[in-house]
DNA sequence: TTTCATTTGTGATAAAAGTCACCCAAATTT
DNA sequence: AAATTTGGGTGACTTTTATCACAAATGAAA
């Protein structure tokens, strides 16, 4: 088994890897394409593999029982789903949804290889906790969000966030934005409005301009 | 600087070190005792140190810019601060309070040897995914119940990790849950009271008696 | 015992968010 | 072009949570 990705390839795209550790997983890696809508992780499903994102992006959120969806964060290129480690290193089920936003390319390592990567690779050791790091920040955030903010600042940072990753001109009906907040339609259609009269936005069908 | 603890106290107290590491921080970590109610850290302040408990419980909490309070988790004897080591690693002020809830006894292992520790002690690297792992998991669990669940139920989660932390017999006031969630008084109260009524607890002054 | 502070109970009201009903406009399909 | 689907606007109403005002109960202190 082995990448399609070159190692040079690779060290492009984790800048923290060194070059043994990029010739182990350029030797033992596959490589896994997911369209558009594909799910690459769901609730209920054990781990067998650590996940690198080498192009595209995908949708980290979480599922209530009732089949809400609530969004936690993107992960982009360079990015490793730290999930799919956290559920490996437990063999415990995920809990959450991770889900193609577009053509999106990934590097899987197995399970069975995360020991010799912990023992003859610091630098892997070095990436898997720097990835621990940033979600758990950006997990921090998302609590403040949620534990102390009205809807209408979470909008705005929903889409301050959305902005960022994906450009300012956003292509999203009012239905998506509030599956991701939890909300309803409703809620959030009247919250654009406002907000449009305030300017920070402006609005076509499907499509949201952040003007900050 | 050496710690006032032995070398099998320190692998008694946590398990994943092996001999090496501990004798490594029984000469280099510095002991230091926190009375009830002193605070670890605070938000602003820049952290120099990975903080092991040895001894008591830490109260982690986040606060909201007009001073609201959120419970997020206690840190209990083994346990190290996740947190602490976040911040050190991006020499990023926390934004996060940590307050001793009883006599707290702990190790503080300055930024310097963290180098040290990466390289030459791999149950060092254990201990800290592992601290990553079990934090992530346990705020994935906080964002799921503010996300998706109502007060009644919140309150419900609340209480029964209170009890499984510190006992079936809770000396909380109704002021302080809700200052725990963020919430009101009187909204606790009149919830409290509904949760009397159908057997999960019972209420004297000061204590709530969780009666699962 | 009396006083006082703290904790808890409770009704009235307000604010935030969610739900329902129904509309219109734009886009897509037939 | 007509029909249908999808996205969005809006008023009325409900539910949940927060706030205000004040009373009652408890325990500690004087």
């Amino acid at each position: 088994m082995m990448t399609s990705l070159s190692v040079s390839e690779i060290m492009q795209r984790f800048p923290l890897f060194d070059e043994s550790l990029a010739n182990f997983i350029h030797d033992n890696g596959e490589c896994k394409n997911f369209a558009l809508g594909d799910v690459l992780m769901k609730p209920g499903q054990f781990f067998k593999y650590a996940m690198l994102i080498v192009n595209g992006r995908v949708k980290l959120f979480r599922e209530g029982d009732e089949g809400e969806e609530f969004f936690m964060y993107y992960l982009d290129p360079g990015n490793a789903c730290a999930l799919s480690m956290l559920c490996m290193a437990r063999n415990q089920s995920s809990t959450i949804m991770a889900m193609a936003l577009e053509e999106t390319n990934v590097i899987m390592i197995p399970i069975q290889f995360m020991d010799t990567l912990m023992k003859n690779h610091p630098s892997w050791y070095h990436f898997v906790i720097e990835t621990y790091r940033s979600r758990f920040e950006e997990l921090l955030n998302v609590v403040d969000q949620i534990a102390f903010k009205n809807m209408d600042e979470r909008l705005a940072w929903y889409l301050k966030r959305q902005a960022a990753a994906l450009g300012k001109n956003l292509q999203l009906t009012h239905q998506q934005i509030a599956q991701d907040l939890n909300s309803s339609r409703e809620v959030i259609s009247r919250l654009l409005k406002k907000m449009e009269k305030t300017g920070f936005i402006s609005m076509e069908r499907n499509i949201i301009h952040w003007l900050k």
